[in-house]
RNA sequence: GGGUGAUUAGCUCAGUUGGUUCAGAGCACUACCUCGACAAGGUAGGGGUCACUGGUUCGAGCCCAGUAUCACCCACCA
């Protein structure tokens, strides 16, 4: 068989993904195995997939691949979210550039081109997801609209209402005037900015004097109701009681005082408009001031504002800037840096609004959420996410879940004309229930809520609604809880903990048992990466060119749990090479098979062949540890080390047969054996090549011996002897190699070794030493032989001739540099020997290892000195 | 303003109870090598006062205190 030298992705990746498909390999149905659940933190149906994703998606497909292997049911459900607002903004966009406003649209107009929208680019994330080699049970692909889901986010609110823990109230709330809807605190995003400190005079009235307050909006000048300043502020006492004249609008306002003014910020002196900043209004409710709502929900002056009537917000700024140092009233600006909230979706700076809303009761549903975690029911990884959720769960506040939008899940509570209203599953309840208050009420007076409930508020069910959980037992008390919840931490407050709350909530159970929290891609300047930097790559660019493989190793090697990871794209030509690695190691391991004949192994095979037995077996249990710590990116170097190093480099060089040798069977054969073991482990994090060479090196009958489906390792004792052997041999291997290498020895050239051991040396991998390192003989010999070259591995003394080739000077030149460092190294063993403490509080075994040094370090003085003495 | 974490080789990071194997790994770098698997490779090598200052200890990368710098999270200071 011809084999190409280079692995190339192209042909095995959709051969293989289709493969897994036809075979049912990735689906999952309850049965008397151990579930191992993981669900997907669903992707933006209409988003694309992003370094994040990619990051996230990998580190789930090694997880639920391992699982598979070790023969849990493996279950890992795909989806999506119909994300409200990120998807509603889309449309309108969309629809705007056709010429098409939303406001002219019925709501069943809007949704259709929505519904539209979402099949036209609903699931290419998915797709995406399947180059990547994603594992998804695809059958189980869940949409967070879809009708079974839809009907349990509205159950789960008429549940909510009627315990009482969801209400309808008119509160300060975050208002995106972009999207016109109101946003939870959470998607508020605080940036940093520099920005003005307006100074303005207020006139007090019935006297001269005059007032200066400090404001960073003018514009809410005009819905101004009050100044405030504090009860013991000397510069102020005298104007208690007093009222001062709202400059340019001309409103008289009262002086009020409260110790919630800073005497020491700006003039000491606020001024209070209730129906635009949170600490106003409640400063308003105190103190029982008018509220003006000068501002509509577009951020336009609203009537009420009297002043510059239909202006935006900003050039209502700029203006009465300008008008105010007109009438004189403007004192003066300063610069200020500041943090204004955003808009987490349409980054619109955020308006606080007075408005009539819907929220839920957070404190008593946070508490098991809360316990749980701080007691490791539910692990973090790393755990210094505890930190912040706990933080978060003590001060939760209420949670704002309506959105005046249409794209969603519209509220169940019907109204009557007059403030009355109903929450129930449909309009006939909804007429039923307040019928008994209303004999008269008619079905048609009654309307719906038009608001659509926050996203979270759906994907908080997530673990329970895509098995279904509301309405069948079935399957939730098969996969319920799942195992474990890959993300950012990003989405720690959004996600996880209302998922935590809803599972206690409702299935009294935790929905997860580890979360492992991912960190942010980054690029090599250290900028997240994002669309808008346009600094990230395409990952179906990456998987063109590096393969999935290389791709995924690349996106693993150096991302520990919680770090970010800074992505550069040779950490993909790295996973790229190392995929090459193992191809070529098959090629030469394939390439043995026609040259086996039956006879017995030799010893310098058998011994490679049980050291390196051994060593997988070392590394399988450091792996299995690291995958129980969440330690991913330890295992994938472990492995490797142990395929690159340990396999290739060390271990086939051993084995390898002389050029038109022949090769023992039985040394094939166990070759073979080590080979599929080592595809097994890798098997998670590079599935495809896996798979590939899985069905190379051996005929697989059926599809059910596929790799995806094989049993990973097993754990056996293991020869630990020889992995100390094998360093000796390791070490004395490099030396003659650096010897050759300084003394231009030619490897072809066929050299003497001769070994002075003190102790006795027997080393079971002499045969490995002589065909390495193409050595003639080993002569032990009882002395040191000053006129060969030396070095000493333990407290063994190892000779080579001097070659003719040597540079003499170059040598005596390294030995004085050795000597130097021997003694120097010596007085400090001695300096530590001597001192009467530690010889008698330091353990045993620490002395005892300080005078093996000692001993060491004296022996290889002496032969060095010898050595330099013979050189002359 | 509060909290959390970090600082170890050019880069990204390991370093579990203080003591053999503690100063490590991968990449990058240097030199040599087309040798019958692989130049996407091989062999060998160079490189760090473990941020700083004190302290505890016979002994500190590790424990304690302080300083500096960075990062993230939370918070309504006009």
């Amino acid at each position: 068989m011809d084999i190409a030298s280079k692995y190339d992705p192209k042909n095995t990746e959709q051969k293989w993904y289709d493969f897994w498909i036809e075979n049912r390999f990735f689906a999952s149905k309850p049965d008397h195995r151990t579930p191992y659940t993981i669900v997907i933190p669903p992707p933006n149906v209409t988003g694309v997939l992003h370094m994040g994703h990619m990051l996230n998606n990998t580190i789930q497909d090694v997880l639920i691949r391992r699982a598979r292997m070790r023969g849990y049911n493996a279950c890992w459900v795909p989806g999506t979210d119909h994300a409200s607002i990120a998807t509603e903004a889309k449309v309108v966009r969309k629809l705007r550039e056709e010429g098409i406003k939303k406001g002219d649209l019925s709501r069943e107009e809007f949704m259709k081109h929505a519904w539209e929208w979402t099949h036209k680019h609903g699931g290419i994330i998915l797709q995406q997801l399947k180059k990547l080699g994603a594992s998804c049970d695809w059958d189980r692909t869940s949409f967070t609209m879809d009708e079974k889901y839809y009907q349990s986010v509205i159950d789960t609110f008429i549940d909510l209402h009627r315990k009482g823990k969801i209400y309808r109230g008119e509160r300060m709330i975050n208002w995106d005037p972009v999207a016109k809807t109101a946003l939870s605190d959470e998607e508020v995003i605080y940036k940093e900015g520099l920005g003005k400190l307006y100074h303005v005079s207020y006139k007090v009235v019935g006297s001269d004097e005059v007032i200066n307050i400090a404001t960073t909006r003018p514009e809410t000048i005009l819905g101004d109701t009050a100044v405030c300043i504090h009860p013991n502020d000397d510069r102020y006492k005298h104007l208690h009681g007093k009222k001062v004249i709202v400059p340019l609008v001309n409103r008289e306002v009262p002086i009020i005082t409260d110790e919630y003014v800073d005497m020491e910020f700006g003039t000491g002196c606020l001024k209070v408009t209730p129906a635009h900043d949170t600490n106003d209004y409640d400063l308003g409710k105190k103190h029982q001031l008018e509220v003006i709502n000068m501002m509509n929900d577009d951020g336009t002056v609203s009537e009420a504002g009297k002043l510059y009537i239909g202006m935006d917000r900003f050039d209502v700024r700029k203006q009465i800037v300008e008008d105010l140092k007109s009438s004189g009233n403007l004192i003066k600006v300063e610069d200020y840096q500041n943090k204004v909230g955003h808009s987490e979706r349409t980054d619109a700076v955020i308006e606080p609004r007075l408005s009539l809303q819907w929220f839920v009761d957070m404190k008593d549903l946070g508490k098991p959420a809360l316990d749980h975690v701080m007691n490791d029911d539910i692990k973090f990884y790393p755990p210094k996410f505890k930190n912040s959720y706990r933080n978060w769960m003590e001060n939760i506040k209420d949670w704002c879940i309506s959105r005046q939008l249409w794209w969603g899940h519209q509220i169940p509570a019907w109204y009557t004309g007059d403030g009355q209203y109903a929450v129930a599953s449909s309009l006939e309840e909804a007429h039923a229930q307040l019928l008994l208050k209303n004999p008269s009420l008619k079905k048609e007076d009654l309307k719906q809520d038009p608001d659509v409930l926050d996203t979270w508020f759906s994907s908080w069910l997530w673990p329970i609604s895509v098995f279904n959980g509301f309405y069948s037992k079935e399957e939730i008390n098969y996969y319920y809880p799942t195992q474990d919840l890959v993300t950012a931490p990003e989405i720690m407050f959004f996600w996880v903990a209302r998922m935590i709350i809803a599972g206690y909530e409702y299935m009294g159970e935790k929905p997860f048992t580890n979360v492992y929290y991912t960190g942010i891609v980054r690029d090599k300047q250290g900028r997240k990466m994002s669309k808008s930097l346009g600094n990230s790559p395409d990952p179906i660019d990456l998987i063109e060119e590096y393969g999935a493989d290389g791709v995924r190793v690349g996106m693993l090697l150096t991302s520990p749990a919680g770090n970010d990871l800074p992505f550069d794209v040779s950490l993909c030509e790295q996973g790229r090479n190392f995929a090459n690695k193992i191809w070529n190691a098959f090629r030469l391991v394939n390439g043995w098979e026609s040259r086996t004949e039956n006879r017995a192994m030799t010893g310098s095979d058998e011994v490679a062949i049980r050291w390196m037995k051994s060593r997988l077996q070392q590394v399988l249990e450091e792996i299995d540890d690291d995958y129980e710590k969440f330690r991913i990116s330890e295992a994938l170097m472990s492995l490797y080390k142990l395929v690159w190093d340990d396999f290739c480099s060390w271990y086939l060089e051993m084995i390898k047969p002389g050029f038109e040798q022949n090769m023992s069977r039985e040394t094939f054969e166990a070759t073979r054996s080590i080979f599929e073991n080592l595809l097994k482990i890798l098997h998670p994090f590079m599935p495809f090549l896996t798979e590939e060479l899985w069905h190379h090196l051996n005929e697989r009958k059926s599809a059910d011996e596929a790799i995806v489906v094989s049993a990973w390792p097993m754990r056996v004792a293991y020869d630990k002897t020889i992995l100390e052997n094998f360093k000796e041999f390791e070490e004395i291997v490099t030396a003659i190699r650096n010897v050759r290498k300084t003394q231009n020895i030619p490897n072809k050239e066929s050299i003497t070794l001769k070994m002075f051991s003190s102790a006795s040396f027997d080393s079971p991998f002499t045969d490995n030493i002589i065909r390495l390192c193409n050595i003639s003989s080993i002569d032990k010999v009882n002395e040191s032989d000053k006129s060969w070259t030396s070095f000493m591995v333990d407290s063994n003394e190892f000779f080579i001739p001097m070659s003719s080739n040597a540079d003499m000077e170059a040598e005596k030149e390294r030995i004085i540099k050795e000597l130097d460092y021997t003694k120097g190294f010596l007085a400090s063993v001695m300096k530590k020997l001597g001192n009467e403490k530690f010889v008698n509080s330091a353990p045993p075994a620490v002395v005892e290892s300080e005078n093996k040094k000692r001993q060491d370090a004296e022996s290889l003085i002496r032969v060095l000195e010898e050595k330099l003495v013979s050189l002359g």
